[in-house]
RNA sequence: UGGCCUAUGGUGUAAUUGGCAACACUACUGGUUUUGGUCCAGUCAUUCUAGGUUCGAGUCCUAGUAGGCCAACCA
């Protein structure tokens, strides 16, 4: 596949200049190192297909790694998600791996620090040791038990691990500088003791290394050539090459980490611990609710993969502030399934309309394209009798000339059918109309090449006939926040923007062929927008989520 | 008061590394259309500011300004 445009991002642009300055190809390694404590979301997604275009671009391996150090947030049920979900995506991991798979390798290493005076035990609460650690601005103090000696550090550790010691008495620190500007060098945290049961290794360790010291050693077992990152792991970077330099064999290949910055998307959270929020408080109705920007809701609601992917490309990857526009995501979802959707009739807001001229005890079924951008779709057939429904506002008593729908006195095609002119309707006691009378043209039967068929009307409506239709469930979407930025607005936080209509379920009539529709399927119910199937559907009652509507001219020309 | 990072249309990303600021989205105009969809054509920028180097600066230099990040036994 040729690239349209070879432009590239800086990340690509580095690894160009390594290969330039004596870097082998075979030697470009990456990996997508998600920490399972929660489902993937939209930023994550770009940062997958980041990794794995690389992979793809360079043809270099990729690996899947959970980042799987902390026992108290992760679970299995998560590592099965994350899973699902770069799949489903379409990518292929060249290895599974899991940071807990490195625990020994990493002990090792730990003691070995400890041998060379590089590590300490320290036997203080969390509280003081805080207090040690100083202010960006002002230095740091050694802790007391900075200089135990080996001897008693690596007596210490063993007892530790032999969980001969309760959480928090002693954590094991690099010895590296109290002084430094970066706080992250200030004697960080290498393990703590932690009595809880890990959903791999289970009960064999009851000490765990922490982020940093796990990270960069985890990349370079795996060989990892470029380890990206988000922007706020830039101070990390020094850490990273410290640990680094402890171990590493200068024969083999030094991982670098490379930051860039997250991916926001307008109207949303994408921040694990926000969407747990959302979760936990019942605002939504899960991980996979249609309405979250998790990889699973997205699902759910009906983006395909593609949508997805052509979306991270389209934004791209930088180093800066970003706050993308959900329009963007939208546009993605319409331009992939106006290719690959079939279209059908659906009618969400219906109001019958009898055509009196049509026989009470007539039926016929009539041809209609299945994809107008697709002439392999085919075609299927839909049938009409006197009653049919049509949408609400389709139909006006009285509307100016740029009305192209229905009115008193005017004509429309019905899709796929016949011209119709509107000639009185009745109202209830309310003054709702209520139902709309109608003659029809026999002559004017779309494809029958007869001259009144050819007659040029403005207005196409689509509609399903009453005695055929099928009732289904709707659920139609609005954001989920009414502040484009929920979470970063001063002082406020980001629950109290929450779009209270950012669901509504109604009941729509749509054409019999959709009773053989099953979960996932993706849908045009024409005019109106793209609809899925959900989970939830079944033969006894259809269920929709709407994807998103489809352009909607008529709207803005209404607005002004 | 410290350190690190970043500034290009309403939004996101480019710019052959000093050579006509490009692509996509949004918005707005028109055209086509049996979906007010799709498709097609067009419109929308003092590249944060002020100086400097240069024939030539988004790109290099100097000084500012603005925003983000950094003190969890989280990742």
């Amino acid at each position: 596949m040729g690239e349209a445009s070879e432009s590239l991002n800086f990340i690509e642009h580095i690894i160009e200049e390594d290969l330039k300055n004596g870097y082998s190809k075979e030697d470009l390694r990456f990996r997508f190192p998600p920490e399972p404590n929660g489902y993937l979301h939209i930023g994550h997604a770009s940062s997958i297909c980041l990794n794995f275009g690389l992979g793809l671009r360079y043809n270099a391996p990729v690996n899947l790694r959970f980042d799987d150090t902390n026992p108290a947030k992760e679970e299995q049920e998560y590592v099965d998600a994350i899973k699902k979900d770069v799949e489903w995506l379409g990518f292929q991991w060249d290895t599974e791996r899991y940071a807990s798979d490195y625990f020994q390798q990493l002990y090792d290493w730990a003691v070995d620090l400890i041998k060379n005076g590089k590590a300490y035990v320290d036997s203080q609460s969390s509280e003081d040791m805080a207090s040690q650690k100083g202010t960006p601005t002002q230095p740091g103090i050694d802790s007391p038990y900075r200089n135990r000696s080996v001897e008693e550090n690596l007596a210490l550790f063993q007892e530790m691990k032999d969980g001969k010691h309760e959480a928090g008495a002693h954590v094991l620190r690099a010895k590296i500088n109290m002084s430094s500007s970066n706080m992250l060098m200030r004697d960080p945290i290498m393990y703590r003791v932690l009595h809880k049961a890990h959903h791999r290794t289970n009960t064999d360790w009851c000490i765990y290394p922490m982020y940093d010291w796990t990270h960069g050693e985890s990349d370079y077992i795996e060989q990892v050539s470029h380890s990206l990152c988000t922007l706020e792991f830039a101070m990390h970077r020094e850490l990273y090459d410290w640990f680094l330099d402890q171990v590493i064999d200068k024969s083999k290949l030094r991982p670098k980490q490379r930051e860039f910055a997250r991916r926001n998307l307008s109207h949303t959270v994408v921040s694990k611990r926000k969407l747990l929020q959302l979760v936990e408080s019942g605002v939504v109705n899960g991980w996979d609710d249609p309405r979250m920007p998790t990889i699973s809701g997205l699902r759910r609601r009906g983006y395909t993969p593609n949508s997805i992917k052509n979306f991270a490309d389209t934004i791209g990857i930088a180093k800066r502030e970003n706050l993308i526009d959900v329009s963007l995501l939208e546009f993605h979802a319409r331009e992939d399934l106006n290719k690959t959707a079939p279209r059908v009739m659906g009618v969400l807001n219906p109001l019958k309309l009898v055509i009196t001229n049509y026989p009470e005890d007539k039926e016929e079924w009539l041809d209609i394209e299945n994809n107008p951008e697709d002439e392999s779709a085919g075609s299927r057939q839909i049938p009409l009798s006197r009653e049919i429904y049509i949408e609400q506002e389709d139909f006006k008593e009285e509307a100016n000339r740029k009305f192209f729908r229905l009115k008193l006195g005017g004509e429309v095609r019905l899709k796929s059918g016949y011209i119709i002119k509107a000639e009185s309707c009745t109202k209830d006691t309310d003054g709702n109309i209520i139902e709309v009378q109608c003659t029809y043209d026999p002559k004017s039967k779309s494809g029958s090449g007869t001259e009144e068929s050819l007659r040029k009307v403005k207005g196409t409506l689509h509609w399903v006939s009453c005695k055929h239709a099928i009732e289904a469930e709707v659920r139609l979407y609005d954001r989920l926040f009414t502040n484009e930025s929920p979470d970063s607005q001063k002082d406020k936080d980001f629950m109290e923007f929450i779009n209270p209509n950012s669901l509504e379920v109604i009941t729509a009539f749509v054409e019999p062929s959709l009773q053989e529709s099953s979960p996932g399927d993706r849908f045009q119910f024409q005019r109106m927008g793209y609809f899925c199937v959900d989970s939830d559907s079944s033969g006894e009652k259809l269920v929709f989520n709407k994807t998103v509507g489809l352009r909607d001219t008529w709207a803005k020309i209404q607005q002004k």
